[in-house]
DNA sequence: ATAGGGTTAG
């Protein structure tokens, strides 16, 4: 019921997609449009021609009711072609309605017979039409012609002009709309509001703060300002560049506001995820302006308790879209499904999901993004793969998401299917697509496939770039990802933050101190990045690894922000691998402040007090932590054989070839010990006798797995192994070796980094 | 009686 209420109060974009249907069964050349053939030799008179002409009008307006009020542009071509049909000829309305339908239907073919026809019937050089001309080419993707038609004009004005500059626009070309717009300054024809949104909306693609903040000048000197469109392009920019302040100021200066000036507003909070301040927005709108929400006022106000995860508020929105019917619009679902999703809350979205009427590819999108990036991986799996059985077909969103959750399970097998199904809709060089399959091969630990798919790509994007660097800086390879980042500059990219924290990753995880602090300075003279907390972590990581604590703390003491245990986490890390207890200490000190419930610090301090043989104090903090009801997340590896999955917990007894696993470690141990490998039984953790403690490590999570991978595959094969937690040190000492003896390559991504171990040594370089 | 403003994702 209400969803049926909702369809009539938008009959303007239903009637939209029945136009584009309808557009699409007729052949274009069926219509065989043409006017100006006919030959009506016969002159007629008096009051026949009277209401010839009278009855022409008539078609033409009810052109004009047909097309523009109810945007019924297919109607509109078949009430020209009777009009053609019963003699009459064309006039300029007619020809600008016509051609704004084969605008709207992306009938290019048709819009060119027009053009023909109008050449003949002397019709060119009216400016009228030659600015619908300009819009059909443009709206056709065919901007040489557009161009054409408004160097032929005699005399171009701010129509035909602006008609153009909004098809740059809108077809997402921003930078020649921008030029287009600096020519028509110079050729001195003044440009209206409707000419401003259009630029301003190309700034705000562009991201180009200094061109729109130069026509927000030209605005208000002009009044423009005043215009309610003009106020929602400037709202919207600066929103989109993130400066909300400036945002909100531009909506309080506004004397009148309507529905989708406070809906932008709405926006501009969701976007940066500041709920009280959307709903606040929301309440003005309807208390004190008294202007009802429609469909994008709910997504957004939805998506601000989705950028939260604040699932009570956005249940209540919900409840009300449903009382005033927006909720079954399907960007109101979206949103919906986003915010469940986003709060953890997998059951209602997907009940959303089931409800829809239409489940089209963008709510799958949805609803795959939701549980991908929210750590539903799995999850997310499961539902590609029933999508993948159904009728919809996902869009390269929801193929990005489903890669991206392979990705952060490193199944590598199942992310190649999907990288098929990618190549078969043809969008492996879309850069959202691209950039999660780069990170795909990277983290399921083939560098060399992502940087395939990376170097096929035409046109490389910030992410992409950013992914791949970021692939190079997770397995250790720091100066190639730097070199990737000096190209990237080459090439005109501009890096974000997320490139400087990858870029900065890379220089602490391959020991170069000097280029990291040069790239961290650089990040903000050069590039006007603003660091934030991550930022600091990977330099406190950058002069811990290099061992340069003290450097490292004052390095802490002199942020502008205050140390966060991300910041702490990083500088006890330090401390751990350079075995210095004291600091190691202070740091976990502060940690437990912060995180009382963070199995991983206590961990961390135990191991420290164990390294040193402080076995009793190690008891303390283990006992401290056990008291506090904190328990240690258990490690586990898992291995990809074949088509399944097979992982181990340490000490495990669970997987049916457990014997024969124990046995092929036996064996590997007693060679190893033969090349001089001792077992460091520090990294035991337990104390124990020698013996014991040496059992322990040689069934660590990690060896069991890779026991398993040797007696299952082809001996030389390479094998990946992945863990939840840091690979001890033990494990890595004893993977090199047994990659020299076995000749084997053994990737290890264990929770910060990719290990590569070949012919005795790994990539880390011991780091 | 020609044109313009707002939604999902990484």
């Amino acid at each position: 019921m209400e969803r049926r209420a909702q369809q009539k109060k938008n009959p303007k974009r239903r009637a939209e997609k029945e136009a584009k249907r309808a557009g699409a069964n007729t052949t274009e050349a069926d219509v065989g449009l043409g006017a100006g053939n006919g030959e009506e030799g016969e002159a007629v008179e008096g009051k026949v021609a009277e209401a010839a002409r009278a009855a022409r009008e008539t078609a033409c307006y009810m052109y004009h009711v047909c097309y523009s009020r109810l945007g019924r542009y297919n109607e509109g071509l078949e009430i020209y072609i009777r009009m053609l049909n019963s003699g009459l000829l064309p006039n300029e309305y007619a020809f600008g309605s016509v051609l704004r339908s084969c605008a709207e239907s992306g009938l290019l073919r048709t819009g060119a017979q027009l053009h023909g026809s109008i050449v003949k019937l002397g019709l060119v050089q009216n400016v009228f039409v030659d600015s619908s001309l300009i819009t059909m080419y443009a709206k056709n993707q065919n901007f040489e012609t557009a161009i054409g038609v408004l160097r032929r004009m005699k005399e171009g004005d701010v129509f035909s002009w602006t008609s153009l500059v909004v098809g740059f626009s809108n077809s997402g070309r921003a930078l020649e709309a921008l030029k287009l717009f600096s020519q028509m300054l110079e050729e001195d024809i003044r440009p209206n509001e409707y000419t401003l949104t259009s630029v301003l909306k190309a700034c705000t693609s562009l991201e180009d703060l200094k061109e729109g903040c130069q026509i927000h000048g030209y605005a208000i000197k002009t009044g423009f300002e005043e215009d309610t469109s003009v106020r929602i392009s400037l709202l919207r920019l600066y929103a989109e560049i993130g400066d909300v302040s400036s945002a909100r100021s531009v909506y309080d200066r506004s004397a009148i506001c309507d529905v989708i000036l406070c809906t932008a507003m709405i926006g501009g909070y969701a976007q940066t995820g500041r709920m009280e301040l959307a709903i606040e927005i929301f309440l003005q709108m309807l208390v004190e302006f008294e202007i009802l929400p429609n469909e994008f006022t709910f997504a957004n106000v939805i998506a601000a308790c989705a950028d939260v995860g604040d699932c009570r508020c956005g249940t209540c929105f919900h409840s009300f879209a449903l009382k005033t019917g927006h909720a079954y619009i399907v960007h109101v679902e979206g949103a919906l499904i986003d915010m469940y999703a986003k709060s953890g809350n997998l059951k209602d979205a997907c009940k959303v999901f089931e409800n829809m009427e239409e489940k089209e590819a963008i709510s799958c999108s949805s609803i795959l993004a939701g549980f991908s990036s929210n750590g539903y991986d799995q999850e997310a799996l499961k539902f590609y793969s029933t999508l993948h059985r159904s009728s919809v077909t996902p869009d390269p969103f929801a193929l990005a998401s489903a890669t991206i959750s392979c990705a952060k399970l490193a199944h590598q097998l199942q992310g190649k299917q999907i990288h098929v199904q990618i190549i078969k809709r043809g969008h492996e060089s879309d850069n959202c697509v691209a950039s999660a399959l780069i990170d795909l091969y990277s983290k399921s630990g083939s560098i060399e496939d992502a940087h395939r798919v990376f170097e096929q790509l035409v046109r490389r994007d910030r992410i992409t770039w950013t992914s791949m660097i970021d692939g190079y800086a997770q397995h250790g390879e720091g100066r190639k990802a730097l070199e990737l980042f000096e190209c990237m500059i080459e090439e005109g990219a501009q890096p974000n933050e997320v490139t400087f924290v990858s870029v900065l990753y890379a220089c602490s995880h391959a020991g170069l101190v000097k280029e990291g602090l040069r790239y961290f300075h650089l990040m903000s003279s050069n590039y006007g990045i603003v660091p934030v907390l991550h930022h600091y972590a990977c330099v406190v990581d950058l002069l811990g690894r290099a061992g340069q604590l003290e450097e490292a703390l004052q390095f802490i003491k002199r942020m502008p922000l205050e140390p966060s245990p991300l910041i702490w986490k990083a500088f006890l890390g330090a401390c751990r691998i350079h075995n210095n207890l004291d600091m190691g200490i202070y740091a976990s000190s502060r940690l437990l402040e912060m995180e009382p419930e963070d199995d991983a610090t206590y961990v961390l301090v135990a191991n420290m007090y164990a390294a040193v043989g402080r076995w009793s104090d190690a008891l303390v903090v283990r006992n401290l932590m056990k008291n506090r009801g904190v328990r240690k997340a258990p490690g586990f590896s898992w291995i990809e054989v074949g088509k399944s999955f097979h992982s181990f917990g340490a000490g495990d007894t669970i997987h049916p070839q457990i014997e024969l696993i124990h046995k092929a470690l036996d064996e590997l141990n007693f060679e190893m010990k033969k090349t001089g490998y001792v077992p460091e039984t520090v990294f035991s953790l337990h104390d124990g006798d020698e013996i014991e403690k040496e059992k322990i490590l040689s069934y660590h999570s990690e060896k069991l797995a890779l026991g398993f991978g040797l007696i299952a595959t082809a001996s030389g094969s390479p094998l990946r192994i992945f863990k939840n937690l840091r690979i001890c040190g033990d494990c890595h000492n004893a993977l090199k070796v047994i990659s020299l003896i076995r000749s084997r390559t053994i990737v290890v991504r264990d929770v910060s980094r990719f290990h590569h171990f070949r012919e005795g040594k790994c990539s880390c370089g011991d780091y």
